[in-house]
DNA sequence: TGTTATACTTAACAGTGTTAAGTTAAATGA
DNA sequence: TCATTTAACTTAACACTGTTAAGTATAACA
């Protein structure tokens, strides 16, 4: 009765191929440059099998995107481990946040400005994955704030507020390649820095 | 001689109504899904004389921009007539300017983020009025240093930390509207004072 | 009054996301 | 073993897209 766990096992790859094939595009051709067409036939086959294993062009954005976050996650946890000081953590997270962004601009805006766009109503919903990082985020202030470090404002909004910064500034750099940005790495040490110091007590 | 002045006139008349209508529905549809087609018959002509008067598509978002920045522009520098105080005119201009994006979510998104995407390059050129946009900014940190209120750190730096702050904070309130974020006035004058905080000496 | 220039339109091209219908081969049941 | 059902995939089509080339009609000019 193997075969059916064989099928399975081929659909599987299948929808993983057909991922696969659709982030390297949207990546590199981004998604509005992308279609279907142009999937199918990476992957040669017709472009109305893609349909057989998501809803439309949208969920092929949606299923990306849960990919960069969940890698996103992943850079982030690993990064937790090695540090026990509070500040620092959050300090190194930021720039980890930033340099992800950075790395994979395509990814990062596929995920932060084009989905949303999109996939209205995204409102991290329960035991997602985006919700999953903002915890991250939460946890990383939440220390701050329980030992004295930072202002009492609540854990939300202080949080929000780190995410406003990394994500301003992770964005600008993006968009905006040819602005007269002061040297890349002083710019987002100076933006982290200045978050950070501005939310001490 | 009349005459050649009342076509001249005529012309920038339908430039104007192009322009128009363009931005009208770029906002309420936004850009992706308006097509030319739509345009002209918005204005009930052919869609083709649309191109007698724009280059294509992006050269009518690009139109459409330059007059969402003057806008916000004007309303920066009406701002700043009032009040002599360096720290709170750069507070009250972050607000005005987190609000201009929240007022006209799909003219933000369109000039600082649909439209580098589609005009690479996009340099802040000379003579601009994004360039004049920042500009302004550039006056209003530099103001804070001068007067010793702010760290001596460039005023290049600061000012596009200040950007960075308010830029991330409105398209994360525009992007993600079903997040649960703290009351929003709360959350845009914590974003202001951290960052002001954050630079000062 | 005939010619030229201006302003606009029609028709077409090559592409898009997506759906309905069709095909082919494998799995199933008698 | 053979007919039938099911699964996986493809072909053809629809209604759209941005954009260009060619055509038309009207107004300005000589």
């Amino acid at each position: 009765m193997g075969i059916k766990e064989r099928k399975a096992r081929e659909k599987e790859q299948l929808q993983q191929q057909i991922l696969s094939a659709a982030r390297e595009l949207f990546v590199n051709e981004g998604y509005e440059n992308v279609s279907m067409r142009k999937i199918a036939s990476k992957i040669e086959y017709s472009p109305t099998t893609i349909y057989l294993y998501f809803k439309d062009k949208a969920d092929l954005l949606d299923s990306v995107c849960k990919e960069t976050l969940l890698n996103l996650l992943n850079t982030l946890e690993r990064l937790k481990k090695d540090i026990s000081d509070p500040v620092e953590a959050l300090r190194k997270s930021g720039r980890a946040y930033i340099e992800f962004g950075l790395e994979y601009p395509q990814d990062y805006k596929l995920t932060f400005v084009i989905r949303p766009q999109f996939q209205k109503g995204l409102g991290l919903q329960e035991g997602s994955v985006g919700e999953k990082v903002f915890d991250y985020l939460r946890e990383m202030v939440s220390e701050c704030i329980q030992q004295k470090i930072f202002r009492q404002v609540d854990v939300e909004t202080t949080g929000q507020v780190m995410w406003s910064a990394v994500h301003g500034v992770t964005l600008l750099l993006i968009d905006f390649p040819d602005f007269p940005w002061t040297e890349k790495d002083k710019l987002i040490d100076t933006v982290i820095n200045t978050t950070i110091e501005g939310l001490k007590a």
